[in-house]
DNA sequence: TGCTTAAACTAATGATATTAGTTATATTAA
DNA sequence: TTAATATAACTAATATCATTAGTTTAAGCA
């Protein structure tokens, strides 16, 4: 009946993206794929080279997608302003596409040069935002490494309902950011009391 | 040759528990337990009800050694120690067992209520570290969201070797957590401030 | 109109989890 | 000491995956 569905390599990351964010990546699988496109699983491998390489493809797209949206609040705010912009922008992220946020999070090799280069241009916006603190040398990256754990466990326990309290969690995540934008200005403080 | 081998439960469990944390979650399946204790994989039926059954157990066992580690180390300190030292509990169970700590994040059935206790016996003792800075209500809450994340934030991105940077990360985690208790007292002193 | 390319296909293999039913040993009771 | 029972191991079989090899056929171009 029908070779040349029209399906191409981009459909199908799109698929897969909408299976991982609404039933997590464990649920997306080559058979599960395939017959959410109505093909057969072996005609996968005419545009994925298995199932690594299309989780590996998912964790890019998500990488990608989370600079891009950094960049673009970034663009438009400064100061305390950009790191609360910024932070909002992850945690949107990782509710919009927690399948995606989850791939990323799988990054399996470390030899991968496109995908440590993607996860460095979104480290590297972090860097950036704090940097405009004026930290000195190691205390920089103190911080941003302090900002991407707070930022990571949030969301992550987050999305596996490990918040019990039927508190607002918009709140504790504000709080949460204010308290560490405080902390950073201490250490700024101190770090010039030193000197 | 070999019916009753003296293979139980508890050094099911082990060896599990060993392949995890050497060589992660994923590479302790059935099969692979099986060949290391040198039966066949349908022997494990009779110890453990499959696959998730052996993972929640797992996660249970995870979950109770983190517990004991708390409590134990909760027992000798109070104030800023002990909420100091409960972080370096966490990080070292993270560090030392990596697979449990996996299985323990994996918690799947929400419904399970042992495993929903045990997770709650881990929650309940940095409930009562961070109670005793005297935080008003939500207060309280959102502060125990806030170490949580921090630290689950720190383990996790660590585990991955999601740190690029060749910079002491013991360091990094006691800043973090200096952080964050100089947070916690801002917050009790605006509460308070607001009374 | 015929050729080439590639996107789909079928068939087959190997790994996994799991179920059903069998065997044989360790323990217990007579 | 011996017989009965319980159970820990086994083999055989099935279903679901991922993956490879080889085939078919439609789409696009000469």
């Amino acid at each position: 009946m029908s070779p040349r569905i029209g399906l191409d390599r981009a459909a199908l990351l799109q698929a897969a993206t909408e299976m991982a964010d609404a039933h997590g990546l464990e649920s997306v699988t080559l058979a599960s794929l395939a017959q959410r496109l109505k093909i057969r699983s072996p005609s996968l491998y005419n545009h994925v080279n298995g199932l690594p390489d299309l989780r590996r493809e998912l964790a890019l797209s998500g990488l990608v997608k989370m600079a891009e949206s950094f960049e673009s609040v970034l663009a438009e705010t400064s100061g305390d302003e950009a790191l609360r912009a910024m932070s909002r922008a992850y945690l949107s992220f990782a509710r919009q596409h927690p399948g995606l946020y989850e791939a990323v999070q799988r990054a399996p090799d470390p030899e991968d040069r496109v995908l440590r280069d993607a996860g460095g241009r979104v480290v590297g916006l972090i860097v950036r935002t704090i940097q405009t603190y004026g930290l000195q040398g190691d205390t920089a990256i103190h911080a941003v490494r302090g900002i991407r754990s707070l930022l990571h466990g949030f969301v992550t326990i987050e999305r596996q309902g490990g918040f019990g309290m039927p508190l607002d969690l918009d709140i504790t995540f504000r709080l949460l950011v204010e308290t560490f934008i405080a902390g950073i200005k201490t250490l700024r403080e101190q770090a010039e009391a030193e000197r």
